[in-house]
RNA sequence: GGUGCGGUAGCCAAGUGGUAAGGCCGGAGUCUGCAAAACUCCCAUUCGUCGGUUCGAUUCCGACCCGCACCUCCA
């Protein structure tokens, strides 16, 4: 079955194929704005985009998908820290952009084949703003500001949809506060700022413009950067969170097709693709709430980064998911139960304990699409229906570790390898992870040993009660022991 | 208030007009001095509540209750 997906614009499943005529399919997905950690909930997208991209690189092959990724590095926030910390914007970002891949590469993310920075946009930014002006899309403010006039594109609120006339009228926000219209030195409250004039507290943070020195809106960014990397062609898809729905994406049509308007039928976007957020207790997790977690913070917790891209797929990415503890640990069982279903698989299809390791190896290094599919086939197709994750780790589990012949081992190692290091991008088998012993432990461990093979049974439990008052336990084999923690 | 999404076992979570996948936890057993690991088996007459349509609804429709999100910082 082809892949399909939910399409926000539609609220319909549809099937996501390339436009062009080259076969190559072009996505756009929001990256971080790199002022602070990224946290978990962040991750959440990157992890459900990258599932999505490694699916349509099988159906497609790896050669026809092109991803961009963007770094937002100029940002209110960051310019307030710039201030407040006394560093250079470029020091700032440098620095959360570099935690952002190192966290990326723990979560086994693809590296998108475009990562646009908004800096090292500034003048295609410009240029764009200067087309939207041309076309009366958009006002110079008395301060040196530029606005996006809604009034001009009718079709605004079409991906939201939002009520814009009861919208308009509306004198409080969600938490019942005033509506900051008048903050603004714009015509409408729901006009946006494509150009921001520069202020005293924005320090050395500034750049030129047609219209005074200053800085670009947020929205338009993407804009630009989609403009630039793809052409000025239509985009098959372009993802984010349910939260970038609106205002970010909304504003982003409005600004795109208002400045392509002289091309009749120009489409900006055909597919919109959202995910669902991250919730902690039931609220969700954002920076601002500063109820987060990042993961380092699931490193220090004793999970490997691998556990927290399995969590991040329990749920459909549609849905909301709720964050706990109790989920991480599940999820390191039932990744600790897949690496024993591949052992099996490839203990069978090699038929030697020796070779397995080096067989997964070579396995995981070949390309994901020149593996069969063997039993896994049903977990794809369960996949194509709309990215259903759970339902297609339903499926994988539903497969015996034991197969009938050595052929349909060798088979069904593949698409084990497939659907789960291919597919979801869960690295399996885990890491063994290595753990320090203390002195103590390691002794009292030595002498329980030695009283066991003495046959000192009461001696030898002793010392196990020893080892668990301080937290250890002993795990016996016929030849040695391990150790644990409790 | 407007809009949207959702309420499925102790927890997480798919799914379908024909009688409930899967994971975790838990229980029983096999095997080991013990413990663990491993393996085998068990674990929702029931899908928020109340009505309706239907031969039949968890699945469709309506009402209601509850939760979450968005309504210009947000992945």
């Amino acid at each position: 079955m082809p892949l399909r997906l939910h399409n926000t614009l539609t609220r319909a499943i549809e099937l996501v194929t390339p436009a062009n005529a080259d076969g190559v399919f072009r996505m756009y997905c929001c990256g971080p704005t790199v002022y602070g950690p990224s946290h978990i909930g962040n991750f959440r997208a990157f992890v459900v985009q990258d599932v999505l991209r490694r699916a349509l690189e099988i159906e497609l092959g790896a050669e026809k998908v092109l991803h961009a990724r963007n770094i937002t590095d100029v940002d209110d926030r960051i310019i307030v820290q710039t201030q407040t910390e006394k560093r250079s914007l470029a020091e700032i970002t440098a620095h959360w952009s570099g935690l952002f891949h190192a966290d990326c590469r723990a979560l086994n993310l693809l590296p998108p084949h475009y990562e646009p920075s908004a800096v090292e946009h500034i003048p295609a930014q410009v240029a764009l703003i200067e087309r939207l002006i041309f076309h009366r899309h958009a006002y110079r403010a008395d301060d040196g500001s530029v606005y996006f006039d809604v009034s001009t594109y009718p079709a605004y609120g079409g991906l939201a949809r939002l009520d814009f006339t009861a919208l308009r009228k509306q004198t409080t926000n969600s938490a019942g506060e005033a509506n900051l219209a008048d903050k603004y030195d714009r015509e409408a409250a729901a006009d946006f700022a494509l150009w921001k004039a520069r202020k005293p507290e924005d320090g050395s943070n500034y750049w030129p413009s047609p219209w005074g020195e200053g800085r670009p809106g947020w929205h338009i960014e993407c804009s630009a950067m989609i403009e630039k990397i793809f052409g000025g062609q239509t985009i098959d898809l372009h993802g984010g969170g349910i939260d970038l729905i609106f205002p970010h994406h909304e504003n982003e049509i409005a600004q795109s097709c208002c400045a392509h308007e002289s091309e009749p039928g120009y489409s900006f976007v055909r597919h919109w693709f959202h995910n669902a957020h991250l919730l902690l207790e039931d609220t969700k997790m954002s920076r601002s709430l500063g109820n987060l977690y990042t993961v380092a913070d699931i490193q220090k917790m004793g999970f490997d980064p691998v556990v927290l891209r399995y969590v991040l797929l329990t749920a459909h990415y549609r849905s909301p998911l709720v964050f706990t503890q109790n989920g991480l640990e599940a999820a390191q069982s039932a990744l600790h139960k897949l690496d024993k279903h591949l052992l099996a698989l490839a203990l069978r299809a090699t038929g030697d304990a020796a070779k397995t390791k080096e067989t997964l190896l070579r396995l995981k290094k070949s390309s994901p699409k020149a593996l069969r599919w063997g039993r896994f086939a049903t977990a794809w197709e369960v996949l194509t229906d709309d990215l259903n994750v759970p339902g297609t780790l339903g499926e994988i589990f539903k497969v015996e570790p034991k197969a009938a012949t050595v052929e349909q081992a060798k088979e069904d190692l593949e698409g084990l390898l497939k659907i789960t290091v291919g597919v979801l991008g869960l690295d399996l088998p885990l890491p063994e992870t290595k753990i320090l012993v203390p002195d103590e432990i390691v002794e009292l461990a030595k002498q329980r040993w030695a009283a066991k093979q003495a046959k000192d049974f009461a001696k030898a439990d002793a010392l196990r009660k020893e080892l668990s008052a301080r937290g250890w336990k002993s795990l016996d084999r016929k030849d040695g022991y391990d150790l644990a923690k409790e």
